[in-house]
DNA sequence: TGTACTTTTGCAACATTGATGCAAACATAA
DNA sequence: TTATGTTTGCATCAATGTTGCAAAAGTACA
């Protein structure tokens, strides 16, 4: 896996074991669904390779309401995956179906916001609602 | 305290304390935060307690990256506790200080935001930055 | 005011999520 | 192949939050 060399990070088998379970897995997984891919594993060392993954910007987290908290690719790992090429990383907003509950992230346009005196060095917007397939099924 | 009447919740002693912790305060609470803002009390009931809140709309969650859980007033009990007469929730952002790492409720315009074939049904906003005090200390 | 009924509290116990220290196993570079 | 630094697995611990249950408190009503 080169996406650990460019990161700087030692491919061992357990990382490769859980890069693949985000590589070809479209939604965001909670730590709950990755110990379930995964087979025989140690619990911290499933906590530590989250963590270096976030550190080097392999993974992103999503805390979402409710203690929800889901782990995704990194929107350029992935097109890096699937393409070979390099991307800027776009702005994305996370996406939480209500009905099938997964979490998306997409791609889109973030409009500017002004907030005054306030400062603003970074947006993270969370959007509620139904997906695509849900929204079609009602 | 007429907000609990409103909102049909007993008036207990122990809730008008965590109430009154909440009144008077500008910034979003840490669970931790009104446990030392309390005297002696119970944890568990303290957890009830906000869960009451939430559920009767009285306060509401900010779960924020790194784990950070902060609980503020509900934008119109505010007003009503202030001035004593009602007005429409309005859309707010939640901004967090990366310098007093304090987390505010900003009333704001938001700019709609369209996702295609996704169904928004509500937005959760939050900016990182610096807030107007400490953005003029530097 | 006193009584019956419902809600809330406080306690004990437990579950989940996550971190730390340390020795053994592993990967890398020379 | 060896020396070095990194990663893993285990034991232990800490923080955060939940559940069940009996006692206390609040509410409604005669």
């Amino acid at each position: 896996m080169d996406l650990f060399v460019k990161n700087g990070i030692r491919p061992t088998s357990f990382r490769k074991e859980v890069l693949d379970i985000f590589i070809g897995e479209e939604h965001a997984l909670t730590v709950q669904q990755i110990e379930e891919a995964l087979g025989e594993h140690d619990r911290i060392t499933l906590y530590r390779t989250l963590r270096t993954f976030i550190d080097q910007s392999l993974i992103h987290e999503i805390v979402m309401p409710g203690n929800i908290k889901k782990y995704a690719l990194c929107q350029d790992c992935q097109v890096n995956h699937n393409h070979g090429k390099h991307v800027h990383h776009h702005e994305h907003i996370h996406f939480h179906c209500k009905s099938c509950d997964e979490v998306f992230c997409v791609d889109t346009d973030i409009p500017k916001i002004q907030l005054g005196k306030f400062e603003i060095a970074s947006l993270e917007i969370q959007a509620h609602g139904f997906c695509p397939s849900c929204a079609a099924k009602s």
